[in-house]
DNA sequence: CTGAAAGCGCTTACAG
DNA sequence: CTGAAAGCGCTTACAG
């Protein structure tokens, strides 16, 4: 390009570029560059004339420009199945949160968790090089990931799933949280407990149900539990529920995999006529928005998903500065159990 | 600098350029160019040897150096209060689904409705010269804009304030909104109706208020209102709610600001023990995750953030391309009343 | 049909 | 203490 009017854009907006300011502070563009980055000394009296410069045009180096030049575009990416997913926009929050402080800006992408959109969104981010990438939850192989590794960006998985050497991995250790609701309600002096599943192979749903018989099993003899599988939604819950309750044996105490299927357990209790927590306990999982708000309010474990954007966000930072260049590390984020109302010993 | 082992980044991990795709299809920087972006013809056979090479390379043009020098960086800001708060999360959704497609990705940033936060995140985007700018609900002055607008960047805004010349706003009618409620009350025969105000100064709140108002006074003689102003919380709707219970005219039906304060006014319509939508009929504001799980299901109305977020994306599209370039426009997204359990006709 | 060269806006190794 | 020049990885006006 020969020549094209340098500076005006579309709208005859105008940009000021580092030349602009060195023009008028008479300096070179070299001693503006060192004023704004202090990377080498500048005489105090040059200094201030430049930096009045600076603040009367308003310059801001185009970030463009640097990120060419450094190699570093000082963004990273975060690729969610959903930002509409209750679970992101927390953890979203917590590694933004991390990361706008050390100077990143952050992509966030959905992926629906399709395999092909993946691919698609991994291959837009390394294009515009990013610094990083926070992948939650993703669907395809770790043979994807590697694309990213081999364009030398930093890369942290959230959730399960097995990382390739140098990614590390934050997640949640739903067998944990499984067995620590089975010792809540045996504490509590439940010993006819159920579980209301998910359809089967769903991993959080096994995994969550593995803990809890593993502690009950741990508890020795005397302790039952019924299993009832469903869909994953208010009415799976409620039909689960009523077979449950069509067993010969009642149970006084029920964990279900999800709140919503918890929900629509205390639907079914309500037909049956059944009180909550009176004649029968009730916990659910994710502590979504509602289970706060519907009578009775629901006990449920908490997997603080801010924790685990801001987690990750730290990991990422690191191998980003070059901080930690070691092999792949693992954090798994602490649960909670919420007491509410649906809760208490049963009757005796 | 003169030689620092080029296409190396800190750990080993190397990008083909184009030269390098140049270098291996034995011919010209600027003929590959031209068969990544079909701006020239190129003879068949010379393209086919180019598209091998790059597919054998996994090629991918750096967005920063075409942005650079296209001056474009096929990358928008979306400004948003907290992504947490869950109308935004939809917003985005919808801004990003319309923005994708176009080949744009989007930084979405935080402000937590601070001024100097989001001055801060405004000048970010600028340095990063995004091509638009999706300001949702802003804190500070239309000045602020200003410098988005000098700087080239398309602008649309979502929400109310005033927008300079050449931004775009869509944003929901709540005065028409109240006025909507109010008439499908008065529709079910309802003749004594109540609003459960915010605590006053409280734009949407007092929008609605007025075109509920409005709607009633239009019915004439035979209708009441009474107003009750709390918090904009659970308690604040139940104690609001009980205060109009003391009133010697009973209302039947009640209006609250927004969900959370209407799910107080269950509360409180149970504790006096007033069946809902028997005795009392209750209508919310937000639809929230939890108006559809509580008991009685809440009647409410829908805001749809997921069109706010398209819309928007639409209009700054034109903008950036040029499709459109004319004085600002004004879009209204239509809210729908959503009919659950919470309210019916008045016992007569 | 194709290429050499300039330039987008920066940073930094050399040089003085 | 300061500057001229090269180069980051692209695109495109000229030129042939």
């Amino acid at each position: 390009m020969r020549s094209t009017s340098p500076r005006t854009s579309s709208n005859g907006a105008t940009r000021a570029t580092i030349h602009e300011v060195a023009r008028r502070a008479e300096v070179s563009a070299t001693t503006v560059s060192h004023v704004l980055s202090g990377n080498r000394p500048v005489a105090e009296a040059t200094r201030q004339r430049v930096q009045r410069v600076i603040e009367e045009l308003g310059f801001r180096p185009s970030r463009l420009a640097t990120g060419l030049r450094l190699r570093q575009s000082h963004t990273i990416a975060l690729l969610v199945p959903d930002i509409t997913n209750p679970f992101y926009p927390e953890l979203a929050r917590g590694a933004q949160d991390a990361l706008i402080d050390a100077g990143y800006q952050t992509f966030i992408c959905n992926t629906d968790s399709r395999p092909e959109q993946e691919r698609e969104l991994l291959q837009s981010a390394i294009a515009r090089q990013v610094d990083g990438l926070l992948f939650a939850a993703f669907a395809s192989g770790p043979a994807e990931m590697r694309s990213a590794l081999e364009a030398g960006i930093a890369t942290v998985l959230i959730g399960d799933g097995t990382a390739p050497a140098r990614v590390d991995r934050v997640h949640s250790d739903d067998r944990r949280a499984g067995a620590d609701v089975g010792r809540y309600l045996l504490s509590l002096g439940h010993r006819r407990l159920a579980f209301i599943a998910a359809p089967g192979g769903v991993r959080p749903s096994d995994a969550r149900l593995e803990g809890y018989r593993a502690a009950i099993n741990d508890r020795g003899p005397g302790h039952e539990l019924t299993i009832a599988h469903a869909e994953f939604t208010r009415e799976g819950g409620a039909t689960a529920l009523t077979r449950l309750l069509d067993t010969g044996t009642r149970p006084t105490a029920v964990f279900c995999a999800n709140d919503v299927m918890a929900i629509g357990a205390l639907d079914a209790a309500r037909q049956h006529d059944l009180r909550v927590p009176g004649d029968l306990s009730i916990v659910g999982f994710d502590d979504i928005e509602a289970a706060a708000f519907i009578t009775p309010a629901l006990s449920t474990v908490h997997n603080p998903p801010y924790e685990h954007g801001q987690v990750a966000a730290g990991l990422l930072l690191q191998r980003i500065t070059g901080t930690y260049a070691g092999r792949a590390r693992e954090r798994t984020i602490a649960h909670q159990i919420i007491e509410r109302a649906s809760t208490k010993p049963p009757r005796t």
